[in-house]
DNA sequence: TGCAGAACCATAGAATTCCATATATTCTCC
DNA sequence: GGAGAATATATGGAATTCTATGGTTCTGCA
């Protein structure tokens, strides 16, 4: 077992068998546990062909945000969005989930899945479009210079 | 058994046979049971061609709301309405509830029906309603960028 | 008695749990 | 430091349980 860091970090990918089913990378499992997160929350991304993975208590803080505005506006009706998209899915016994078929068409998912740490959530891709996304990134982030500015932003919090 | 979330989560589509009976998706009856929920509570929505759904405490926070308001204004009388109009359906042994025929005709609802989770609470449509809603939905917080703020909001906590 | 609603089976398919194994990684003891 | 043991991870498959759904029977009420 690596030094337990609490964050999503790093890239895995894993082999999605017949009915779906993967494994979550297990340093991804321990950040979950850490969270005292019984099971996964996924939904697809509005932006790219991926889903976006957290913790489940993470839906907690959407429905508060919920709560916290205008039932009828606009912005109360986005966020449910994403809980009318999103699954929850359980880590069985031996580490893995479930990807639900629809997710697996979304993300254009075959038969491996690239788990993506971004920190504080994950994203799970195709690995082919991944290598695209990534490339992309990588160039803009060069032009514009970003590096600095995560390095600053990220000394935050420990 | 999924590890259960406490929030009405996802979207299901079930069938309404002859009799006009629908299994509510286990997940909802788990959420139901958590809140000691006899029954569900459904009224129609005023802003869309759907049915609004909750445990039936939800209904003493209506009437809570009420109480709390000024009684003679709109807002009051919107509040009452919804009492006006709602009704209890109780769920049977297998897990079904019969949706009602007003309430089928005002979402047109035909042999299948999608449960829409949000959180606190659900709502009940069409198949095809919703996925021109759910569309509509999903480009503007596309638009919106409420992935990005959710991810924020949350990375401030703990 | 006839009808509508409720309770009661029955079953196919899906989802979850359990078991087995190959491979990689870490530990231990010499 | 190194060989072998013990552990952990990833992955495949089988067995079991749960869910959704159709049909039938029962019951109260008009």
């Amino acid at each position: 077992m690596g030094a337990a860091v609490s964050v999503f970090l790093s890239t895995f990918e894993n082999k999605v068998d017949r009915k779906g089913r993967v494994s979550v990378p297990s340093s991804f499992r321990n950040v979950l546990s850490q969270q005292k997160s019984t099971g996964i929350i996924l939904y697809p991304s509005f932006k790219h062909p991926c889903l976006e993975g957290s913790g489940d208590e993470r839906i907690q803080e959407i429905v508060s945000s919920i709560d916290a505005i205008d039932v009828f506006s606009d912005e109360a009706e986005n966020l449910q969005t994403i809980l009318a998209d999103a699954k929850q899915v359980s880590v069985d016994s031996d580490g893995r989930v479930i990807l639900p078929h629809e997710f697996v068409v979304h993300a254009g998912i075959s038969d491996v899945a690239s788990f993506v740490g971004l920190g504080k959530s994950f994203q799970i891709w195709s690995p082919k479009n991944f290598s695209i996304h990534r490339q992309k990134n990588r160039l803009r982030a060069r032009e514009q210079g970003a590096t600095l500015r995560i390095i600053s932003s990220s000394s935050e919090r420990t």
